[in-house]
DNA sequence: TATTGTTATACTCTATAACTATA
DNA sequence: TATAGTTATAGAGTATAACAATA
C-alpha cells in the first residue's frame, strides 16, 4: 500500500541533509534558549539530564563527554543554585547530581521558551506528531548504538 | 482516517526530546566520522558547506557563527588541502572557499562512513522515509527562521 | 561611512594525564 | 589493583573588539 503516490523515496544523502539541518536549527534555538538564562549549551544540556539524580559518572555517559569535563559543569550549576550534590548512600566515591526546584523551573522556562521549535511543532498535524514520534523512538536504539544491551 | 490506532498524539515536550535524543546521536555519529579523518566536527561541518563556492561571510552565516572563527577553520582546511581560498571577480574584500577534489572525496567518505546512521536508514521502510524527509522539509524553515525571508 | 576578512583576547568545552579517596 | 571524582594542562570553538583593505 502507498505507492499510488508519485512521491520519490528519498535517499540516505537526502535524509542526513534533512536531519542535520533540522538537527542543527534544533540545536540553535535550545542554546540560545539557554544563553538566555545565563546557561552555556552544555550546563543546559546537563540540567535536563538531572532530572532525576545521577552520579557524576553516569552524568558524563549521558553527555558524551569525558569525566572531567563534567566537574566545572556542575560546578556552575551548583554555583548558581540550580543543582547540588550528594553524598551516595553505599559508595563513599560517588557524589550524586540533585537538581533543585530552581533548576527545575529554569529548565521548564528554557524548554518553554524554545518559541522556534514549538511553532514548528503546532504547524504539525496530528499524523505527522504521531509519525515523527514514533520514528524517532524507533531510531534512536541504532543511531545511538545500543542494539541490545542495557543502559 | 488513522483514528483507529490506539496511539496517542505526543505532547510538544515528548516530540522535543525525542528530536533533541535523535539530533544529538546522529552529531555524535557525524563527529565520530570526521575525528576518523583528523577534522573537528565544526571542520567537517564547514566541508559540507562548501560544496559550491561561499564567500567566508556568507560561509559563517551557515555555520551559524561569528566571521571571524572562519578565519581558523578555513585556515585549517587549507592546510590540509580540502579547500583554498579565491579572490571574487567583483568585490576585492571578499575571498571566496572553494572546495578541493580532495575535500570532495573526504567529505564523502566521512558521510558513508557514519554506519550508525546509515543503518538506522535502512531500518525504516519507505513510507517512513517518505514521512520523514517531509516532516523535516516542511519543519526546517520555521525551525530556521525563514518564515518568508530569503537565504 | 560601511563592509570583508583578519588579528588579539578571553571564556568555555573537550580530552589526556596525574592525583586523592575510597573500594 | 581498580574506580569515582578532581585537578592541571593543552587544543579547539566561540564571541567581542579593534584593525587593514576595499567599497
Amino acid at each position: 500500500m502507498g505507492s499510488t503516490a508519485t512521491t520519490t523515496v528519498p535517499t540516505n544523502a537526502e535524509l542526513m541533509e534533512a536531519l542535520a539541518a533540522v538537527g542543527a536549527a534544533y540545536f540553535q534555538d535550545f542554546a540560545a534558549a539557554a544563553a538566555r538564562h545565563g546557561l552555556s549549551s552544555s550546563q543546559a544540556k546537563a540540567l535536563g539530564s538531572v532530572q532525576e539524580p545521577v552520579p557524576m559518572r553516569a552524568l558524563a555517559g549521558r553527555l558524551g563527554c569525558d569525566a572531567s569535563n563534567v566537574t566545572g559543569i556542575v560546578d556552575r550549576l551548583e554555583s548558581l543554585g540550580l543543582a547540588h550534590r550528594e553524598a551516595a548512600a553505599g559508595d563513599r566515591r560517588v557524589k550524586i547530581v540533585v537538581i533543585t526546584d530552581e533548576g527545575r523551573e529554569i529548565l521548564n522556562r528554557i524548554r518553554g521558551e524554545m518559541a522556534r521549535t514549538h511553532q514548528a511543532f503546532e504547524a504539525m498535524t496530528d499524523e505527522q506528531r504521531v509519525a515523527l514520534h514514533s520514528i524517532c523512538a524507533q531510531v534512536l536504539p541504532v543511531l545511538a548504538g545500543r542494539t541490545g544491551a542495557a543502559q
